[in-house]
DNA sequence: GTCCGGGAGC
DNA sequence: GCTCCCGGAC
């Protein structure tokens, strides 16, 4: 046993059933609609990936489609030149070229050693050229439906502050292959990182986008949305004034909100006796309040401070 | 000689 | 995220 012994399952603290059923019905309800999402080519599929894993998924878009115009197939881009490959790479400010190589190799290595059609497990996809554990999985799930939980940043995100997994690979990919449901890695791995790309973000937006696991999301009931790749100080400059701004979008949306609750939601870092905490804010507010932007009820205690929008 | 973890570089 | 390289263990 390399697990935790103290480590609660998934499957104890919560009906599985429901929370999955609730994340597939959110993604097929309304998605982002990425063309490689409309196809099951391996090959398609392969191509987006080592693209999107250094590139914008915007930017992908187009050169994806002008690489697949240009080789349909493995067996095309196996006849190519690699310089042209390459070529294509640079052309398309796709990074490291590497990438264009490991791509060319892998699509020659399908050819000679599969026969033109690609391997369908994550294990023997592994073995190609570039292909490491994430590719695999991917390209599993997306093409033929038979892969694992895939583990990206954003999973780890999400599985970090809906159900409070602790930082560490291997507890992430339990907790990942725990609420996937069997046989299902196509729609499922699509919908998880779409809940980590436009749902659970750096930034949360739960209520904005509907997030169909409020309900059972520890960090939406705390309000402590920190995560593994959120760093704990904001990165840049001028952040006074860009937290006066989000106070104001927040305020927008909740009629009133109580200090600390407004603190999590304009911060990730928020810690109510923290450096950035109930102090900081309520000096903030209080300027907010001499602007004449904010309206404060000052209750008992500091933490019964009320805020919303001066009408 | 082979396997594994860590760190560097693309 | 993946490969390559190196050092240590066996």
């Amino acid at each position: 046993m390399t697990e935790r012994d103290d480590a609660v399952s998934l499957g104890e603290a919560h009906d599985l059933e429901a929370v999955r059923d609730a994340l597939v019905e959110w993604y097929e309800a309304d998605h982002r609609d990425f063309p490689w999402r409309q196809t099951d080519d391996p090959y398609a599929i392969l191509v987006s990936e080592v693209m999107s894993q250094q590139t914008q998924l915007g930017r992908v878009v187009e050169a994806w489609e002008e690489f697949l115009e240009r080789w349909p197939t493995t067996a095309a881009l196996a006849a190519t030149d690699r310089a042209d490959v390459v070529g294509f790479w640079t052309d398309h400010s796709l990074g490291y070229n590497n990438r264009a190589k490991y791509l060319h190799e892998s699509a020659q290595q399908v050819e000679s050693e599969y026969d033109g059609s690609f391997p369908e497990s994550p294990e023997e996809l592994q073995e190609l050229m570039g292909v490491g554990p994430y590719t695999a999985n991917a390209v599993a799930s997306f093409a033929f439906n038979n892969g694992d939980a895939v583990v990206d940043t954003n999973v780890k995100r999400v599985c970090y502050r809906s159900f409070s997994v602790p930082d560490d690979d291997a507890a992430f990919e339990t907790a990942a292959n725990d609420l996937m449901p069997d046989g299902r890695s196509r729609v499922w791995n699509n919908a998880i990182m779409e809940l980590g790309g436009v749902a659970c973000t750096q930034t949360p937006r739960c209520d904005e986008v509907g997030c169909p696991w409020r309900e059972w999301c520890d960090a939406y009931a705390s309000g402590d949305f920190t995560a593994p790749d959120v760093p704990t100080q904001p990165s840049f400059e001028g952040s006074r004034r860009q937290f006066r701004g989000r106070v104001i979008g927040t305020l927008r949306e909740y009629d009133e909100l109580e200090v600390d609750p407004l603190g999590h939601r304009i911060r990730v870092d928020y810690a109510p006796d923290g450096e950035y905490g109930r102090e900081w804010l309520t000096g903030l507010l209080s300027d907010l309040e001499d602007d004449g932007l904010v309206t404060l009820e000052r209750g008992g205690s500091p933490a019964e401070t009320v805020a919303r929008l001066q009408r």
